[in-house]
DNA sequence: GATGAATGAGACTTCATTCAT
DNA sequence: AATGAATGAAGTCTCATTCAT
């Protein structure tokens, strides 16, 4: 299996710049901007985006996954942290803060990835995420910190509903509201 | 010279068919479904749709109006029961899964709405919902079921972040995560 | 033969009002205007102006007959002075002054019959008019003033070409320019 | 950061389909015509037409345009040849003739401009015509032929007047009419 | 490999005309 | 006879994608 001959680098320098751009351009303007405009926005012609990106579903997928990589190097981060004697509460409630503010300047590409419908990007990122989230959980609930039930989904749902489009006090009401309810604290609901 | 005269039976079903169409091709296929789409599945031709929406922003606005409307009844109904005895806590958030269940089959809507700029409908539902959940509020506070420091604001914030568009389950356990952060019960931060 | 019934008086009220309404509003907003703007000016609705003007082709028809009627009406008045011993080229000059100030207000509908297609109107009306100028321009003619050349058709053709869109100075500029034309003293055109 | 490259060929020539299948269609069928129409005429599609020129209004201008370049290179050598000791008065008349037989298969496009409200293209193209047929006219002047009160916006209201879109022998007429009214034969208008 | 011009389906909207009330 | 809601063809323009240079 003769592997595909190393890139020029220009090819990389584009592909880089490529998706710096579209990830600027989705966050200011939203999912619909135009290829021709992320493609000026990257200083190439569009042919060259296509080239790179045979669709815009791709594009998008790239972008995210760009995303879900940073993500996955920060739950590790916290992971080390935890492993390393921080109560693991916090620090899971810091890391869903910090998600939540890194998204904020990728908004819209949640949305978009939606829209599009576009597939993961490296799955490896996505486990090395989920593993290391899972591993923090599990110390809380060791710990007795987080509320046993919790499983990474519950982050996962988080993740997903967060209020990435609303002003910086939502969002720091929407962490103090939600955080609770992963506590080992949180009570049972009312019977029906 | 008549003050405007009754509109014609005909015109007010054709209204009614193209709001409920309108509701469902957004919910289907999201916000960019053609107008001619809509028009088709409301069984009238685009020149109706457009007599009775001069934009699709308007349209868009009355469906979300409607929608505002039908959750004000039910904020409405929510608080008479708490006046007549029921627990606030629970109502409130049963009255949360109801919203989100509702919201269910308007997906898109809240998006739209934010996609299009669509200006609010009829304001007075708007304040008659917020009026009700206030009553709910406070009566939740003084029994001491609720905290203190929650806000109507609070339950818009939830309302924007619910997960209309995931699978039930995800919607419930949502609801089990996120009510706790309403409750008296709810711990303060963590010292940062 | 029996004449069709005498129109009913609301019938002959309302096609006045259309009339005026449309004259007034291709005026201002040019042969595009709209059936329904039409409609809503003369404060009746599409469907009236569809029984009485079958078609948009037929109603600014109506307008430029009218319109025909009256600098038939004027050309009368000005072989009668011309009769009664004014003279004729001054009469002429006038009278093409005067038609052509007419014409500002139902600018538009010089482009719009054509524009349209309309059909003239009233033949009898153009033929009082032909006549009427015809004698005018006999009679300058028989004074010596007026070029012997000259036809109904020449000052048909100033009508045509009368800059009615543009300002008043640039209008009375044109009437001087174009008048010697019609006089007796005239120079031939330079051999080619 | 390389300069505004050349344009490639092929557009080019594009541009120039474009231009002349938009002023034979707009002759042909008056400015109402569609942009699919005159795309279809120009052998491309309607984005390569909007690619070049971004609205329809644009587009008209730039057909105007040709024509202003036209009529400035015409009114030079008209000069030209007047400064060489043509008779002023006939060459005057003789381009006033050749405009308007031009102006003939660019019919409706001086309606269009109108109609769009299209801006001037090149300023200079204005100027060049303006500057040659000034200097024409103060030649006829001087040499007593030409009316010591005519100017450069008599000539442009005699253009905005001519009749282009009656037959052949009516532009002759009208221009047997109007070349009087230049000269300095031309009798002051009688006295009111 | 990059460029950017060309493509063409499809989006929203308008408006002359018809027809049920 | 009047009303005004409904119709639907057509118009302008956008944009993801292809392809000649």
């Amino acid at each position: 299996m003769p592997q595909a001959r190393a890139p020029r680098a220009d090819a990389v320098r584009n592909r880089k710049k490529i998706l710096a751009a579209a990830g600027e351009q989705i966050a200011t303007h939203g999912p619909e901007v135009g290829m021709d405009e992320i493609a000026a926005a990257a200083g190439v012609a569009v042919g060259t985006l296509y080239r790179h990106f045979p669709t815009k579903t791709d594009l998008i997928a790239a972008v995210v996954a760009e995303h879900v990589s940073r993500v996955a190097d920060d739950a590790e981060a916290t992971y080390a942290r935890v492993a390393a004697g921080a109560g693991a509460l916090d620090e899971l409630s810091a890391f869903l803060g910090r998600v939540i503010e890194a998204s904020v300047s990728d908004r819209g590409v949640k949305t978009a990835a939606r829209t599009l419908g576009a597939q993961p990007g490296d799955p490896s990122d996505e486990d090395r995420a989920g593993a290391a989230v899972e591993a923090v959980i599990k110390a809380g609930q060791a710990a007795g910190e987080i509320h046993p039930d919790v499983t990474v989904d519950d982050i996962y749902l988080l993740f997903a509903t967060a209020p990435v489009d609303l002003p910086a006090p939502a969002r720091a009401r929407w962490l103090t509201l939600v955080v609770p309810g992963l506590t080992s604290a949180r009570p049972a609901p009312a019977a029906g």
